[in-house]
DNA sequence: CGTTAATAGTTAAACAGTTGAACAGTTTAT
DNA sequence: ATAAACTGTTCAACTGTTTAACTATTAACG
């Protein structure tokens, strides 16, 4: 009896969360592709550099759960249009640090003031309570597919 | 005071719905590679084929949010596989019905029998009510953009 | 009826993203 | 000093995507 109720829980999970990933996703790119010539994906890339002020090509590659060619080419694609900057690191010559650029910095904070207006007036139009304990368990979700990594 | 409250929700639910995305993703990407040789797009195509019992290119371009073009593309692979079958609707020949083989079907039941057992086990460490109300709210926000989009 | 609209699906070019394998250059280990 | 490990890149091959042009078919309507 539980066993079948947890089976429903699992396959309206897997439902949903397919299908809002998806709605989710062209909503973005509806915001940020209106004049910003950025994918979905490149404004995370600027989003996590923004956060962490510089970072590497491999510390991008374990966030984003992609091989680290995949990166490269994202990157050079970004270094093409004179978003990001690339520096060797003097003491181990093997690294590389990833910086935004004035213009890719400006370029991220409108599409993110962008995204974030779209998402807000989502939330919004939730219970308080409600969306509160809704991230909150997004948040557990997060913690536990990072542990089930190792 | 509570706009600035507002405004870290939505932070935070951009943070965490991208990452819980991209992770979700791989490891399920993980178990349908597994020796299945079929994508997630293309398994979520099967799925939604399996339920549906039959559909039409347009209907699969609706419901995931892409050109029909794109559609037509991932079929063509699929077909060639041998999931899934083609065939002319007699009354109006301009559309085509697409079903699934015995082969599609097998793969379909395969790879979402192992999504189910890998979904179940994060699942199942959540509290009850906790996740049914996350999926609840899940439901609710996919709602809201599906009206969204008119 | 016949011409025009709209619809369903395909094709082709172009691009973003991805993997896997091979590679160069640079540390680190032993 | 040599081998092993690491950082990042390049290349070929693939999936997925859009845009635009196209075929074939059906619907609309004067």
């Amino acid at each position: 009896m539980r066993e079948k109720h947890i089976a429903e829980l699992v396959d309206r999970y897997i439902s949903v969360s397919f299908s809002v990933t998806k709605k989710a996703e062209a909503l973005i790119k509806e915001q940020i592709g209106n004049d910003g010539d950025l994918t979905n994906d490149q404004h995370y890339t600027l989003r996590y550099m923004h956060r962490a002020g510089s970072c590497t090509s491999s510390e991008l590659a374990e966030v984003f759960e992609v091989k680290k060619s995949a990166i490269t080419a994202i990157i050079n694609r970004m270094w093409e249009k004179g978003l990001i900057q690339r520096t060797r690191d003097e003491n181990d010559r093997r690294v590389v640090y990833l910086t935004l650029t004035d213009k890719g910095k400006e370029l991220y904070l409108k599409t993110e003031e962008r995204i974030t207006r779209l998402v807000k007036s989502f939330i919004t139009s939730f219970d308080q309570e409600e969306i509160e304990q809704f991230i909150k368990t997004y948040e557990k979700l997060n913690e536990i597919l990072i542990k089930s990594k190792n």
